[in-house]
DNA sequence: GGCAATATGTTAACACTGTTCGCATGACAC
DNA sequence: GTGTCATGCGAACAGTGTTAACATATTGCC
């Protein structure tokens, strides 16, 4: 495991992050729709009640799972700069946001789901942030005239591009076939940036 | 509103549609949670099991409400080329797209949520298909060598724009003030496409 | 017209759900 | 020890989706 924080160890029980590990494991299995308080409750054991000690209601608690899923979701796409030349970075790392998305459909999903109260709450604001910052950042620098418009043109494509192909609209296209397109699309995408716009 | 017989009868007499109608309402006032069948009963006047004479379950009805909200969707984006010069309707269809979206944003959350078997629905399919078909086009004639890159592009790109906006993810830009800059990031779009594959 | 067949509505019930309340418990500070 | 507080439990409430058995209206047929 890679999130090693014991900062909050309270004297007794983790029941704060099991909940999380076991909601995140419903939601894997069966969607958000299948993650319920009472269920959760009793695959980790404990009664009905005892979740609310830790989370107000469920919404609370998906905003929980949400921001763990930003968080994987940005070292994902952080980690793909790794040792990638400069101006191949942003096209790694489109292709990386998007196979992250494949891999975690259900994740990605609740991530963009509605059910996260318009992102009030800070710690999920702050988780997502950061993991858009990255993309924001690298397609800004293939466009310096207009790094803002540049930056959200990359970010709502990628953003576009996983939807559909989760939703299988894309006709011919599923998750397990979609890697060629997804490289092709993104490299596309970054050229295309550089080409309109010369540094 | 819609026929005039507010008359007592034990037959509703058209409660496949009113039920449709009530819970468009329904959704446009609470999002799609707030969809339930209980409810809905109550708000169109009639026991909590009739409306399970018309729809097999609730993803039924939800697939029903999402089926009208393409059916909209699609005279919204093909009459936006009406009287447009052929170069540039595809920035204007892609432009009344994202606008769809923001005028509508539980429906057209709901469109693409997982709460739609994905798209089992034939009626679905076809409703979905048609909406998609007209951009698509649009953007396959921008790009001539690569029809399919190009019209899965533009898609995922106004896609992805209007749920970025939808979520409010786009700091200091919310659904009211967004008008300027989805024009500005559509008609920019159009333009790459034409000058990165010049016909 | 009369009359079955069928489409459509109702009531009551089941098995769930999220959430809250009052009470029990167990770990730690003194 | 004793007290305190975070944490867990059981029972209860209101609400949900859904089904089964029964009631009524509409329709097609003689």
């Amino acid at each position: 495991m890679s999130t090693s924080e014991p900062t909050d160890r309270y004297h007794h029980g983790d029941l704060k992050r099991a909940l999380v590990e076991a909601a995140l494991e419903m939601l894997v299995e069966g969607g958000a729709e299948a993650v319920g308080m009472r269920e959760l409750a009793r695959r980790v054991g404990v009664s009905a009640a005892a979740p609310y000690r830790h989370f107000r209601d469920k919404q609370a608690l998906i905003q929980a799972v949400a921001a763990v899923g930003f968080e994987r979701f940005h070292e994902a796409v952080e980690g793909a700069r790794d040792g990638v030349p400069e101006d191949e970075q942003f096209g790694a790392m489109a292709e990386a946001y998007v196979k992250f998305a494949l891999a975690h459909p259900r994740l990605y999903r609740l991530m963009f789901s509605a059910e996260l109260g318009q992102f009030g709450d800070p710690d999920l604001r702050r988780a997502a942030d950061a993991a858009y910052g990255s993309l924001a950042l690298a397609a800004a620098k293939e466009d310096p005239e207009r790094p803002g418009e540049a930056a959200i043109s990359a970010w709502a494509f990628v953003h576009g591009l996983s939807m559909l192909l989760l939703d299988g609209q894309l006709l011919g296209v599923s998750i397990d076939n979609a890697d060629p397109l997804v490289r092709a699309l993104t490299r596309r995408a970054a050229q295309r940036i550089r080409t309109t716009h010369p540094a």
